[in-house]
DNA sequence: TACAAAGTTGCATCGTCTGCAAGTTTGGGC
DNA sequence: GCCCAAACTTGCAGACGATGCAACTTTGTA
């Protein structure tokens, strides 16, 4: 039997933490709630909490241990002749295209993202370790050194600061348009060498109609 | 008296305290060390402690309460039509310059924050309200809107990353040129839209003699 | 010298997180 | 069906971080 009853109920435990915790925080704010709090409203005991995750911001952003970047994994199925820049994009797009799925979550827990850093910090800090693989990947496709050149940690960086930039402004705009294209504009600007006069086209009018 | 005995006594018990976390920290892992041993090393009570960091990681990252941006004023003085990704090269050099003075604490201090995530993280956060701050003038400067608008986010994300992609490049080096150096090759890349062809100068050769 | 403001300290307390040693449940061999 | 081992849950005890409160001490000043 590949699925078990363990392995489901496994996984219905983690779900059920995680997404109490995230309506919890979402609600009181990250230390407007205790893991006791969380621990009940799923059901288990406090003891188990700890059991699924490493500690209560864990929790709300909804990282497990291994937490396998489903983003190196897009680099890796691009041709490895690509430009750096649009293999990134790509890979971008893919794991967008993957989260669609759970977007009610999702757009809860950017929203808790933005409005508490010292959350944004754990979740970067796990981050971290994602764009380090990136920039292994595009250093061997370089053929440069990840430690001794700058080009490989300079393109992942720019790249995901381009998508977390994409990300804000699209939460903050009203009228939503695709995010896809906001952050291919983003990686647009990019390409430009964020020159001003060479960017391709700008978001808004100034202010106002 | 613009400088009383009281205001001597509290910056030295700051230092203190900020320079033994830094140093026990270094030695024994940030985990490993406790606001006890501190404070003790430091010479006050834990108690105390807390009246000067709001928290262990903020006494390691030496970060106080006020920690206003050199960064920010940096970019202030420059003139208002300097291209953006100028402009920040230069406020980037400008501290730097300033940072030589306590170059001893700041070597370790960055050891740490690569070798612990973590503690990344903390300092990360702070430094959004950096980031947040320097778009808004940028912002100012292009007439866009820091929210609705990529680029002003855009270009203060890739700046500050390039910045510390080049660091780090930096402190891997045996050799150790000149930071300055690096960071402004850094930023050539991001002005060639890092498009590999056009990347001015790459850092190594490949790998090996 | 006396007094007020500022700073330090101990104490109590809450919450996070970990290790350990039980119990309980599940899956699989027989 | 029965039983065992592995996996999972749980309670308990305890270390540590962090905060509020109420003395107590030091510093600056009248």
């Amino acid at each position: 039997m590949a699925e078990g009853l363990r392995e489901r109920k496994k996984a219905e435990t983690r779900r059920a933490l995680s997404s109490a915790a995230l309506r919890l925080a979402d609600r009181h704010g990250p230390e407007g709630v205790t893991v006791e709090a969380i621990a009940e409203a799923a059901g288990v005991s406090p003891r188990t909490f700890f059991n699924y995750f490493a500690s209560k911001d864990d929790a709300i952003v909804g990282l497990g241990p291994a937490h396998s970047s489903n983003l190196l994994h897009g680099l890796l199925t691009r041709p490895a002749d690509e430009p750096p820049l649009d293999a990134l994009l790509a890979a971008v797009h893919s794991v967008l295209d993957g989260l669609e799925a759970s977007a009610g979550d999702w757009r809860v827990r950017h929203g808790l993202l933005q409005r508490y850093p010292a959350l944004a910090a754990r979740y970067a800090s796990r981050f971290a370790e994602v764009e380090r693989g990136l920039a292994e990947e595009i250093a061997r496709r370089t053929r440069l050194d990840p430690d001794l050149d700058t080009y490989p940690g300079l393109v992942v960086s720019a790249a995901l600061g381009a998508t977390r930039v994409a990300i804000t402004a699209w939460q903050a705009r009203e009228d939503r348009g695709d995010l896809g294209d906001v952050i291919e504009e983003a990686f647009d600007q990019l390409a430009a060498g964020l020159d001003l006069d060479r960017v391709p086209t700008l978001a808004s009018a100034p202010t106002g109609p």
